[in-house]
DNA sequence: AGGAGAATGTAACTGATTGGACATTTCTCT
DNA sequence: AGAGAAATGTCCAATCAGTTACATTCTCCT
């Protein structure tokens, strides 16, 4: 039964000075959810009893008790998607349904500029770097593998090349870091000696309490689902496609022009079954 | 500047109660929006000062000042939907629609018996082969990473090393094939070679009318979605995690072994940076 | 081992908030 | 116009919240 209902229900028996208080709150429920009675009162302009005699007309114990019910309405409206997640049953149709709201999580939380301060340094820099937690490494070679096909000079660090590797690393580059808890060692070590070099750094992780959103602004959070005893890599995969995708519209033009090279070698090297259409 | 963003800056100075506020409040901001200081502290426990002042190493004045910084915060998600419904209208919301409906159509079409028929082969088999598309690599290595920790004898088989590694298959094997349009002369070639030897073949392709359905009866079928100019291996790589998961499952104590003899290997080795619970 | 400094908890204080008793005003009916 | 009832406001007490000062514990380094 929400806020609207109750003061439907009671709204014959309420005074002049209730109907006010009632329009504001049905107007803004915010009033009810943050405001003190004082606030309240101010805002409609009347005394604090009017406000606490308005709850109680409406069933509830005091004006304490009217707020709580209101706070549970707000929370109910912002957790709806996580919490319906662990209501379902069922080991199959939970990852299913944990897969697809992480993925979901992903398109939501990711708008344009947030995109665009992901994937910039990506389609600028001169050398793109790819570094990789253990559990990140389809993420990591998802993304080596996209961004070698729209522009020039990706690398990805292994563990064991990673000295020789990074030697070539100057500023103009931009490294990407996919890495979670347990974070590795050697991704953040390298990471960090990237920062140093004067690398631009975007890092996909955990959440603001990573070790990489300390060293850079250009990070993003992703949910990591279980997929039975793992973490499920499936968002990484995804956010790798997105930023993959996105620097192919923005080097436009190159990007094509690699995407065919690519295609004619391998219609030379005789790679695919001839097509059927 | 929002509060994620303010945890991120703060991140490296904060202390171990401070971080378990952090991931509290991150989990669900409701706490910082409604509860109070007190309310904060029994759930994180912890004392009330030290929440206090995770409100000031944040740049708040007090708790007060941060409790308004997410109530403003909580205010403009309330009123946003309408935002929402537009953003998805995009192209990067239809994107995340589409990946998310092909999610929901392999869960949906996976049911019992043929994860059955699929995974078991491979749970059961002496070796396990695996091959792929170009445009598979990620879900191939998600495959092989995820089956080597579950059980031994994982083979992942590139273009170069194939005539080689493919001399040990036997009857008692199994191979897993991840091969979508266009299809790779490569790949073929090698699942029908190690089907005349003998072994199990599974195969992750796109239809009735692939190759790889008239070689097995162990098939499954995936939508591809598209992600910008490329095909999303997203499900793919979804697909090779329930297998995964599956096979896990199947071999319970073994892959317990096997999960905790990689672990302590990590650990001698000092992969990962210390835990901070 | 011991000491310095950081981290955390305890306890006390100040101010704000709620809810209720009581007074005043306003309305209505005779 | 006046009396009674309803509506509303004033004031106060009790509680609770946020903050600060100080004590204790823990950690690390010598």
């Amino acid at each position: 039964m929400n806020l609207a209902e109750l003061i439907a229900a009671a709204s014959e028996r309420l005074t002049p000075v209730e109907r006010r208080i009632a329009a504001v709150v049905l107007e803004d429920p915010t009033w009810l959810a943050f405001g003190t009675v004082s606030d309240l009162a101010t805002e409609v302009d009347t005394s604090r009893p009017s406000i606490v005699r308005f709850a109680r007309k409406l069933g509830f114990e005091g004006f304490a008790d009217m707020r709580e019910h209101a706070q549970r309405g707000v929370t109910a409206k912002l957790s709806r998607p996580s919490q319906r997640i662990r209501h379902q049953e069922g080991s199959l149709g939970r990852a299913g349904a944990e897969l697809t709201e992480s993925i979901r999580h992903l398109f939501d939380g990711l708008d344009g500029p947030q995109l665009a301060a992901l994937g910039d340094p990506l389609a600028r820099a001169q050398q793109v770097w790819i570094l990789s937690g253990e559990t990140s490494l389809a993420a990591a070679h998802a993304m080596f593998s996209g961004l070698t096909m729209v522009r020039p000079n990706v690398h990805l660090i292994s563990e064991h090349s990673s000295g020789r590797d990074l030697g070539g690393a100057a500023p103009g580059d931009a490294a990407i870091v996919f890495d979670f808890p347990r974070y590795r060692r050697h991704a953040l070590t390298a990471a960090t000696a990237l920062g140093e070099l004067g690398v631009e750094l975007v890092a996909i992780t955990d959440g603001p309490l990573s070790p990489y959103a300390a060293l850079t602004q250009n990070w993003f959070a992703l949910d990591v689902p279980a997929m039975g005893p793992f973490d499920s890599s499936v968002p990484r995969v995804a956010m790798a496609e997105v930023l993959v995708a996105y620097v192919a519209t923005q080097l436009k033009d190159e990007a094509q022009v690699r995407i065919d090279r690519t295609e004619a070698l391998w219609t030379a090297t005789d790679t695919f079954l001839a097509e059927e259409n």
